[in-house]
DNA sequence: TTTAGCACTCGAAAAGTCAGAGTGCTAAAG
DNA sequence: CTTTAGCACTCTGACTTTTCGAGTGCTAAA
């Protein structure tokens, strides 16, 4: 089914203007808007044209436009604006990216903060889960009684403990330690850890104190936290602000869903690296989100491990900055933490995937 | 000024009654709640009575009565009920916090997780500035470009960073590192750590790479992050279910406040560890909470390390439950991590300080 | 000092009113 | 066949009015 050029016109006329006064949109706000040379009336059968194919709707009779998530879709899709960065937010986010590239999970909520900040959404912010095994192991002895356990993993990421222990042992002992399990436990996953390759690491150590099972228990919880990546949600105070959240119960109800992050991790299936994706209304699977929308975009976060960054809002989002912003930040990201030579952070130049089932 | 057990008697009713439903109530009410064999006449004489002492307030001529900040506060030093946690509560908070004692970052944020989900209120869970200094430096050896830093922190803490450096150095260089490091670095604040101390290290080990500078950068680094200690806020969503914030604006006002965690830093000088603090209303020094109450229970988190744990809610909070369930909370984790043998957690039983400025 | 009785007050909710923005339809014009 | 002006109609949101009832303070009697 093909749409007329004007239609597509006043289709992201009503969109634009609905994105950003929130109100059903009437004909002659778009007649101003777009700039077209017809009168209402011919905007008006246009409109009700519109109204019948799926892309527009009217919350009553007699009230303005509203787009559907029909609508949004082909707004998003064909319709939309790729907007550029001001060089301002551009150096916003770069100052307070590569500031700190510290630490991993501070990154990572730092970027959170970040999206959330530049766009006045909830931003969420994860790893995801490419399961990781350890690179290197290394034993520290501080006194007869402790010692810290330090892990390298493959994602690049240092996993450390401090093991205090009840009884004393010898600092020759962590040599040991450390080469058995230098050799045994790098390179696996954690289902690989079993209790006989801890038994028969004991053997090798002579340790008949436990010590081989305390550091194992370490290793394993260890891989598997980094394999449920941790994801951090921001901003969601951003959400009160909206008109369509000025009901306190469904904001309640979104950011309860958001609060529990466990929710969160279908998404980073949903998205490739470079890309953003965004998901309109319906479209997500949650039922919590169906009234809401979700911009996603991934990013190269070291070796072999993948980042998410998105944010959550209204279908009435502003979809071309939002996206525009958070390809940025990812692909800043991308940069900073993949050392795969990603391309520089396009400015502005992104790709938009999306579920192009378009009626 | 002496008030009768009948006024507080009635007071009690007055609080309870109110922090149950959020109505105004009436004498009729109280004198059922209260169980009083006097009419609602003469129970309105003596409403009309604490409402002239400053205990109690009208909305307006006419509606029943709500406690003032001044009736809370009486409400908290005398009248309240201690209450005692079921046994199905503390074995909920023991399950979830034993269960993970695995990093101490990852505990704290559990904890407020636990403290918003049992009490229903946003919770936030912190561990104090207690500055710390190195106990002890390590560097672990990965290849000609690559090295671990390890520091083990006076609170025992493990903080790491991996570094990669774009030129290569030998493995001994690690070793002079390690020891000029644990010399000179080790016991110091950070604000003893001056360019003048980096040179005299570069110069120690011969380190014209800038090696030194890159390591004592991270040490700063760490040793100011440890300073302003992280705060964690959690549950917000749950202010959404109260009726005094179902004005979004209202909501997104606190909401805001509490999302900046910088905000947070004045609490840990308000409690000793071991007992519950309570700021009802204008107590609080922040404008934002001025009409919100919190709760506070501190605990012993290791060597000379206090955390921080509470809740924000408004001022009709179940202060009783709050405070057992706060108080519980800390005294658990305060046995899990203070090494310094304080006292098993008190089954309810708990010291209430407050602002003691009774009118 | 307590209590019953009563007039009074005030707010919340329900009902009613109104203006205006926007529509769809029709019929004329291009 | 498309566009446009005109017009009656619809519906909402804002505003006002009404009503109802819970709760009060006061007075006078117990």
């Amino acid at each position: 089914m093909q749409i007329s050029d004007r239609k597509k016109k006043i289709l992201r006329a009503v969109v634009e203007e609905y994105i950003e006064t929130a109100e059903p949109v009437g004909s002659k706000t778009i007649q101003y808007k777009a700039g077209l040379d017809c009168s209402p009336a011919t905007i008006r059968n246009e409109l009700a044209d519109l109204c019948s194919k799926g892309y527009l709707e009217q919350p009553h009779t007699s009230a303005g436009r509203v787009p559907t998530a029909k609508g949004y879709r082909l707004y998003v899709n064909e319709l939309m604006h790729q907007q550029k960065l001001s060089i301002e937010e551009t150096e916003t986010i770069n100052a307070s990216l590569s500031a700190k590239a510290e630490e991993l999970d501070q990154l990572i909520s730092d970027a959170g903060h970040m999206a959330s900040l530049v766009t006045n959404y909830p931003a969420v912010s994860m790893t995801s889960q490419t399961p990781a095994t350890i690179k290197r192991f290394d034993l520290i002895y501080i006194d007869p009684n402790t010692f810290i356990i330090v892990l390298l993993l493959t994602n690049d990421t240092v996993k450390n403990k401090l093991v205090h222990l009840p009884f004393s042992f010898e600092e020759s002992m962590m040599t040991r330690l450390s080469a058995v399990f230098n050799a045994s436990f790098t390179g696996i996953t954690e289902d690989k850890i079993t209790q006989i390759l801890i038994s028969s690491s004991e053997r090798a150590v002579g340790d008949t104190m436990g010590l081989c099972s305390v550091i194992a228990g370490f290793v394993i919880e260890t891989l598997s936290t980094v394999k449920s990546g941790g994801a951090v949600v921001t901003g969601e105070a951003n959400l009160l602000k909206l008109p369509e959240f000025k009901d306190p119960e469904k904001a309640h109800r979104l950011m309860n869903y958001l609060s529990d992050t466990s929710n969160l991790s279908i998404l980073p299936s949903l998205t490739q690296e470079g890309d953003v994706k965004v998901l309109i209304g319906p479209e997500n699977v949650a039922e919590e989100l169906k009234d809401s929308s979700v911009v996603l975009a991934s990013y190269n976060a070291g070796d072999n491990m993948k980042g998410l960054i998105g944010v959550v809002g209204p279908t009435r989002m502003d979809y071309s900055s939002v996206a525009a912003k958070l390809s940025y930040i990812a692909a800043s990201l991308s940069k900073l933490l993949g050392g795969g030579g990603t391309p520089p952070p396009g400015f502005g130049k992104l790709m938009i995937k999306g579920d192009d089932s378009d009626g």
